[in-house]
DNA sequence: TACATACAC
DNA sequence: TATGGTGTATGTA
């Protein structure tokens, strides 16, 4: 957020209940190569301006900068094609009638559904890489830094920011912004090792605590609040946000001690969305706490540009302002034209969230533990390339380390380990084996092999113990459906794929699908092209449609996903949309496909809740402690929160 | 199922 | 010297 706030912790009080703890001044996203936004923490006082013309001077004229131009022109049509149908829309016409009367329906269904009676919070290290690397080298501190590599930078430190320097920009122009930017390579075991001690932190505040990615934590502290509150109600809900700020204000402590002085931002709200929000508001080392009533989120969250809700991006943005829709409470007022313009997906999921309202249901608690991924991919790019026999060496490359990625731990323990990728994002999976490729040379024009067993380096350079020490195990996976990606060098990126017969996870199955895909697709752009060849910036090889070896009952898991609700039992669908839960979710802008408008975070916490219950269909035995909708035995804080 | 696209980190 | 990698989701055909 832009201004560089006071980094103190505050006082609850801080937060007004008309949500003016949010910062408004926002611009809307303008065209590309505004591409770096300078709302983030640290960059109120960047000269905007000319930052965006030291990036445009980069970028003018590049193949990138082209494919950016593309974009943009495709996504103004299709505002084009909204704001015609908006403006369409006649005021006591029957269209607009009809769904004014939709949205105040599923106004008043989405406020039956509002929760206030659990504590969330979520946690985001400040500028984490940076920050390692500068608790580690005290002479970094007051010297403009960033951790990654000319070609990408995964995170920059204030000293850097106040340059216009940021994450996700390319690091030699981040150099031409800053010429004495120092970069330091990544060290992803320093970072891993930072985030185990702060998670054994969480830990104590919320045993399942969910890690979203290295720097990122989601807690449902409800219990701790209560033991703060010594077991009774609290008579006033000062006494209750104080309790609820406490509890931040010690994580937060906590954290800096148990990691050497690594600072973090937190958020607490009624709901994930809501926290996660807020844990932006005050960074860095700061906190923010959106107030537990009703009238207070619709203040916050009201306030917000649309860009702050997770779910919107760029695109999003875009398009919405399109519209003349600038803050969270725009879309709420248009809630009824929204859904004249919009899919009902996403008509409905931004009413939702506009209403500072999201499934927050249950404890983060089921979430983790039974966590499947859905892919596994590993794409690598190099320079331009032409000749198909180099770019099928990589490909036969990429196969082999995918493959024994899929065989699970034993075959990465055969495969050793080894240092991590330099190119990964401040990041990692949620619940993912984190997984960091070994950094090899990407043209890779070696002959293809079969896996050979510590040949390549195997991509979990770390983690072959979980954060309790106990050896990590890995199942085995096997994947049916295989997909190539082909960035060309003009940056268009295509997908091609097949589906096997059989679930495989055998480099030589996976390598000859990888290459049948890619030879077709090399013949059909010379066919297209006047026999000119195909050339290629990256590669990917993807595997989907997985099933797990200690998955014991798969066909039983089968069925069950087909009778699984998508949603827990108390979040039925409301019947606004007349559709399933998982429709009220998103939606589409414009007219091609767009959307994914959703609420990522709580869109993930659900699919992994999805998955424990399917898992606890079948399992009855691993049902977690806590179960849906109850408070493990603690008291509830309804009692002293008011629900609307 | 195949493909393109958006988004988060 | 030159714009990343991994994973999730959705919409359309």
């Amino acid at each position: 957020m832009a201004a560089e706030r006071d980094s103190d912790v505050r006082a609850p009080q801080a937060v007004s209940s008309d949500g003016a703890v949010y910062e408004t001044a926002t611009g809307r996203a303008e065209a590309h190569y505004y591409h770096f936004s300078h709302d983030k923490a640290g960059m109120g006082s960047v000269d905007k301006a000319k930052v965006a013309a030291v990036v445009h001077s980069m970028s003018e004229g590049s193949s990138f900068y082209r494919n950016e131009e593309r974009r943009d022109a495709r996504i103004q049509q299709q505002i084009e094609g909204m704001r015609r149908r908006w403006q369409a829309l006649r005021e006591g016409g029957l269209e607009l009638e009809g769904a004014a009367a939709t949205a105040r329906r599923e106004r008043a269904a989405m406020e039956t559904r509002r929760r206030l009676d659990r504590v969330w919070v979520v946690v985001d290290m400040d500028m984490f890489f940076a920050a390692v690397e500068m608790r580690d080298k005290p002479e970094l501190r007051d010297q403009p830094m960033a951790v990654g590599g000319t070609g990408m930078l995964s995170t920059a430190n204030y000293a850097a920011r106040k340059f216009g320097v940021r994450s996700a920009m390319p690091g030699f122009i981040a150099l031409k912004l800053c010429p004495s930017l120092v970069i330091v390579r990544p060290n992803y075991d320093k970072y891993k090792a930072a985030a185990k001690l702060a998670k054994q932190v969480f830990r104590r505040f919320d045993p399942q605590c969910v890690a979203l990615s290295l720097d990122e934590a989601y807690l449902d502290v409800t219990d701790a609040v209560s033991r703060k509150l010594g077991g009774l109600p609290a008579a006033e809900m000062a006494a209750f946000h104080e309790a609820v700020w406490d509890v931040v204000a010690a994580i937060r402590r906590d954290v800096s001690v148990a990691t050497g002085g690594l600072t973090c931002s937190a958020g607490a709200a009624p709901n994930a969305m809501l926290a996660k929000i807020a844990s932006d508001m005050n960074k860095p080392d700061g906190q923010c706490l959106v107030p537990f009533d009703a009238g207070s989120i619709l203040g916050f969250v009201g306030a917000l540009p649309l860009r702050k809700l997770p779910g919107i991006g760029r695109v999003s943005e875009t398009q919405l302002g399109g519209l003349g829709l600038r803050v969270v409470a725009d879309v709420r007022d248009e809630a009824a034209r929204l859904h004249c313009v919009l899919s009902p997906r996403m008509a409905t999921w931004l009413h939702r969230v506009s209403l500072g309202i999201a499934e927050s249901g249950r404890s983060g608690s089921e979430a983790g533990a039974q966590y499947r991924r859905k892919s596994i991919s590993l794409e690598r790019t190099f320079r331009d390339e032409g000749s198909l026999a180099a770019l099928q060496a990589t490909v036969a490359k990429l196969a082999s380390k995918l493959s024994l990625q899929m065989q699970g731990s034993k075959a990465a323990a055969e495969a050793g380990s080894s240092g991590a990728d330099g190119r990964q994002a401040e990041a990692g999976r949620a619940g993912s084996e984190a997984g960091a490729a070994e950094d090899d040379g990407v043209q890779a024009a070696r002959p293809p092999r079969g896996h050979v067993p510590g040949f390549f380096g195997m991509a979990d350079s770390d983690s072959d113990s979980d954060d309790a020490g106990r050896p990590k195990v890995r199942p085995a996976m096997r994947g049916r459906t295989v997909t190539v990606k082909l960035k060309l060098a003009s940056f268009k990126v295509l997908q091609r794929s097949a589906t096997l017969a059989e679930p495989t996870n055998s480099a030589e199955v996976i390598s000859a699908a990888c290459k049948r895909l890619v030879a077709q697709e090399s013949e059909r752009f010379k066919a297209a092209h006047g026999g000119r060849p195909l050339v290629l910036r990256l590669l990917g090889v993807k595997m989907h449609g997985l099933v797990f070896d200690d998955d014991v009952d798969e066909e039983e898991r089968a069925a069950a996903g087909h009778m699984c609700k998508l949603d827990d039992g108390s979040d039925e669908d409301d019947g606004a949309d007349g559709g399933s839960p998982e429709r009220a979710d998103s939606a589409v802008v414009g007219q091609g496909r767009r959307p994914v408008l959703r609420a990522v975070l709580d869109e993930r916490l659900r699919q992994m809740r999805r998955h424990s219950q399917q898992s606890q269909q079948q399992h009855p035995a691993k049902r977690a402690r806590r179960q849906p909708g109850g408070s493990s035995g603690q008291r509830s804080l309804s009692g002293f929160v008011s629900i609307s």
